[in-house]
DNA sequence: GGTTATCATTCAAACGTTTGATCAGTTTTA
DNA sequence: TAAAACTGATCAAACGTTTGAATGATAACC
């Protein structure tokens, strides 16, 4: 969630309806057709402004890139508060999932997003991108980690083939909704029955 | 694999230098930027070609992308080869892996292609990427629902969610690479352990 | 057999359009 | 009234495509 102040290099910034009306805009835009996909009189005219505001606020057609991806991936915080619990190894793996879950229904952009950049990669992907989804995967390992200590998981597993088979898990299922729609049943009504699916399978392959 | 002869619609097409090279050339490039990414002037020097034979040719630069993705989800037919042996489900679906893992080694940009489309697609996507994506999808369920049949699987499994969650498993490994290569050993001589655990878990998720 | 006609192929050049960015000028705000 | 916000016009560069001429091989003709 962004608020209507940002702190940026200790410079006050005001968050006026030009920018936010620029950025939310963008959203839907750049997530659907990527960052060449979309030209800034489209994201102008979407948004309701004069083309010249997105030089004006964020520098050019990059910097306004740059502002959605910081913004979508400024969520992420929601995962450590999850690590700093004081609670079940397991319990915590569940709520990353659900966690996960929610935040892509509640915003089906940022998938989008970051599998984008991991496709075809811009100026973002070492920044923004790359940063993040390693801050995700350590926390993954740092969590299973905390169950092989624990002596609850399996010691014969590798940890990365794990997490990031956890991790393939949920994602891949919102990835490939697009084009298994009239095959897979990918209402949010199910999110439940897929979630324990998920816990069902990796519980089964990680416990002693 | 395209052969040096192609039929279409009965007409006799030679696939010459200019032709081929231009295919060639086409893959990293489409595959590293995406279709909006790359410009006909780059596509055809790198191809060492006039630009104007990407028109003359294919029609324009989306019919060279086009050629690309048909040439490169020909290869699918591997998959439906293993559907038909006669052999045991679970060592059918660890085929499905071997020879997925295998295809992503020898032809790293096939997954950039697919995932490229799903986040962002082009008219491409339903005519060759979502058909070619069902018809992988329908075989693991089909091959499941034969585990089912023989009583060797867990009847309270949701299916879909399953056979997912294996795909899943297998390509976001590979789709984080860009991103996690600094935390996660992506070196080719571990896929074997990278098989074996991923049908660790998958079996002890599906077997009774 | 020599000439001409026809064809697909290749090329450099130019086409008109769209691109992202900029600028001078105007309005709004504090 | 000075700074900030905003506008419409304009820029050069890049875009994908088309053009018309040149090339060379093959087919048709006398």
């Amino acid at each position: 969630m962004i608020t209507d102040i940002l702190f940026v290099e200790e410079i006050f910034v005001a968050d006026n309806d030009c920018r936010k009306n620029l950025i939310a805009a963008s959203v839907p835009l750049f997530a659907a057709k990527g960052l060449n996909g979309v030209s800034v009189r489209e994201l102008a005219s979407a948004a309701g402004v004069n083309l010249s505001m997105i030089s004006y606020y964020f520098g050019g057609k990059e910097g306004l890139y740059a502002a959605v991806l910081t913004e979508q991936f400024a969520i992420l915080g929601k995962l450590e508060e999850i690590e700093q619990m004081e609670i079940d190894t397991l319990q915590k793996f569940e709520l990353y999932v659900r966690a996960t879950v929610s935040r892509y229904r509640r915003n089906p952009y940022l998938l989008r997003f970051y599998t984008s950049e991991l496709t075809n990669p811009t100026a973002c992907f070492e920044t923004i991108i790359k940063p993040a989804i390693k801050r995700v995967v350590q926390m993954l390992l740092d969590t299973f980690a905390d169950g092989l200590s624990d002596r609850k998981f399996r010691d014969d597993l590798n940890p990365t083939d794990t997490v990031l088979a956890l991790a393939g898990m949920i994602n891949f299922y919102f990835l490939l909704e697009p084009a298994t729609a009239e095959l897979v049943d990918h209402a949010p009504e199910r999110d439940e029955q897929l979630i324990r699916h998920i816990m069902d399978i990796f519980t089964r392959g990680v416990l002693r």
